[in-house]
DNA sequence: CTCGCGCTTGTTTACTAAACATGGGGAGGA
DNA sequence: TCCTCCCCATGTTTAGTAAACAAGCGCGAG
């Protein structure tokens, strides 16, 4: 046994009762190691003081790093309210970087100037970038992209920017909305929109208006409203438009959920029922939609899905050899059915298909 | 040895040297096995003509069977002309499948009804599909994808159809082409369009229209041309166009590449130089594009990352354990430099990346 | 004839042997 | 004393397999 000589790997090896290749692939996070053989390993490493040759190349005990951006530029959207839904992004990249052997590292910017967010990139012993894109603009993704790492924007889309976007389809997603609530029979149907720009924002609103003419229906100017998209926000702004005396339209298409919370507790307050009076239908299906009064139904777009395959485009970036063409992706959406457009009962989920043994699976 | 009794999969191994657990493996083409071991398998499978315990779920030798339908329902775009983009596809996604351990089997159809592609399907022994949309309409798409296969659709994209598409960036493709003619200083900017209704064709002429307004720039209505789609009907269409006295604009955009060889035949005809007189850019860098007098300055999508990401989506499709939101995906475009449009010398690739071992990367 | 149990056959995962790559140390020469 | 080269030690990765597990078949008993 070795006493004062320098550790090896071998050594760790024989101490944890496995072999140095099973060491090695532990210690660099790759190979196919079962939980407990990983642990006896890590437990030999810690006790006899190991430490690797070369600690170079970011933390400690993985592989790569891909690096998320969570940017908040001024939180009218990135925000509390949404921290729901920056979680489900995050465990769909944490899930699929893991099974890829990267170490998924979150770095959250709020309201620092997107310059700061490029130059913390600098140099920064990473292999790739994933940043939420809600709040930037066409010059921040340039300026992002600009530093030169393999990088994949979610939750915005730019469609000819030279830059790799996962986003939902607003379109689908809208126009799904707009069915449904043409299927009610409604024939004036509102918009409410937000202040606030954010690319989705603007993309919902273009897919309102394009696909109201796809389904022949008239959209009634003082239909379409605007207010803020925080909670309370968004029930100060219905507030003055209902003191305003709002002409109410047969139902609304909201641009978020937090914006149709907010504007379903103003409506309630004047007395104006919902579904009965005016029917409402939301986008993002926070879970709160579960459980307002009345429940709110609402798009859901899978955002661990999105978050699954901007980890899946981006690991394909950074392994590729040479240059590659930007990919611009949507996912499709699914209107979630409860009580405030006027559902009676949810229909059940489709049933499933049968799962195949050892291929990947998108976390979902 | 034995000799009258049945043979098991333990007599292959040793008659192979090597373990009844690399026979299963190479039997059900799954592990890291190399060719020179699969080979050595394979022989002795073949020398003691040993037959697996079930045959059934598909081709023999492979795991499971993806189909490729090459559809040509008109055949003006999808016909001999095209055939090199064809195998593009069929390449990225052959390798990828490969992979991935599936068989790519191709199945043509030409001039046959949709249904009876649709009926082709059914009860087939294959895993998924992957359909060449080129030529389909959206009453196509669902009558396909009723028939309940995972299927992705490849060369065409309609965004509110609940179904899976991997198709080029026509918006960015076009942005890129008018960007260049607007960087040569031209003024009357003419789009040579189709006669033929496929998808693309209309998301390449919506995008000529939307681009040059998000240019700033006007369109003359007499400068968008329609003609035919085939090398032939484009040089006779547009001879009788130039008969019929045509005023040139300073530079078309043609809406594929065989449309642009017709095009400038007839013009060079006519006694009209290319790029001196007019300027002239094409779509989908056909290999003849090279050669052309002048060489055809053209836009290129990368076919085989089209296949390759079909194939990737499909695969998640086909194991994932429950319904999964529809995918739609566009692949950036690089507009290649050549002679036709003015341009001098063409520039060099991007530098390549420095590629990474193990991981799995796209063809090209 | 049917069911249950045991054994045989095939499959899959977790791990390693061994080949390979990389880095460090020592020796020799300038 | 420094530099270069070679050899050995250390770490890495791939190509397989041991062994556990799953599935199926055959035989015997009820």
């Amino acid at each position: 046994m070795k006493t004062a000589k320098k550790l090896t790997l071998r050594d760790i090896a024989q101490a944890a009762g496995v072999s140095p290749a099973t060491v090695s692939l532990v210690l660099n996070g790759k190979g196919d190691i079962p939980g407990v053989t990983r642990a006896r390993v890590l437990e030999a490493v810690a006790r006899l003081n190991y430490v690797p040759r070369s600690l170079k190349g970011g933390s400690e005990g993985g592989g790569e790093t891909l690096r998320f951006l969570k940017i908040s530029k001024h939180g009218h959207t990135v925000n509390r309210d949404h921290s729901v839904f920056i979680s489900d992004y995050i465990d769909g990249m944490s899930a699929e970087a893991t099974r890829r052997n990267y170490t998924l590292e979150v770095v959250s910017f709020e309201g620092q100037a997107i310059s700061a967010v490029a130059e913390s990139l600098a140099g920064a012993p990473i292999s790739g970038v994933i940043a939420l894109g809600t709040e930037l603009t066409e010059d921040d993704i340039r300026l992002i992209q600009g530093i030169g790492f393999p990088t994949v924007f979610i939750d915005t889309f730019y469609d000819v920017v030279d830059a790799n976007f996962v986003d939902m389809n607003n379109e689908d997603a809208v126009y799904k909305v707009l069915s449904r609530f043409r299927s009610h029979g409604f024939q004036r149907i509102g918009f409410v929109a937000s202040h606030v720009d954010t690319t989705n924002f603007r993309l919902r609103q273009d897919a309102f208006f394009k696909n109201m003419a796809r389904l022949g229906l008239k959209v009634r100017e003082s239909d379409v409203l605007s207010i803020e998209s925080t909670h309370d926000g968004a029930y100060e702004d219905t507030r003055v438009l209902m003191e305003g005396g709002l002409d109410l339209a047969d139902c609304y298409f909201c641009t978020n959920d937090i914006i149709a919370y907010g504007f379903m507790k103003a409506l309630k307050e004047f007395g104006v029922r919902v579904p009965a009076d005016v029917s409402i239908i939301g986008f993002d299906n926070l879970p709160q939609s579960a459980t307002t009064e009345p429940s709110l139904t609402t798009i859901e777009v899978s955002k661990r899905k999105i978050g699954y395959l901007a980890v899946t485009i981006l690991d394909d970036l950074i392994n590729a050899a040479e240059s590659q063409p930007s990919v611009k992706m949507l996912v499709g959406a699914d209107l979630v059915l409860r009580a405030s457009d006027g559902q009676d009962v949810p229909r059940p989920r489709a049933m499933p298909h049968k799962a195949r043994a050892v291929k990947r699976q998108p976390a979902e």
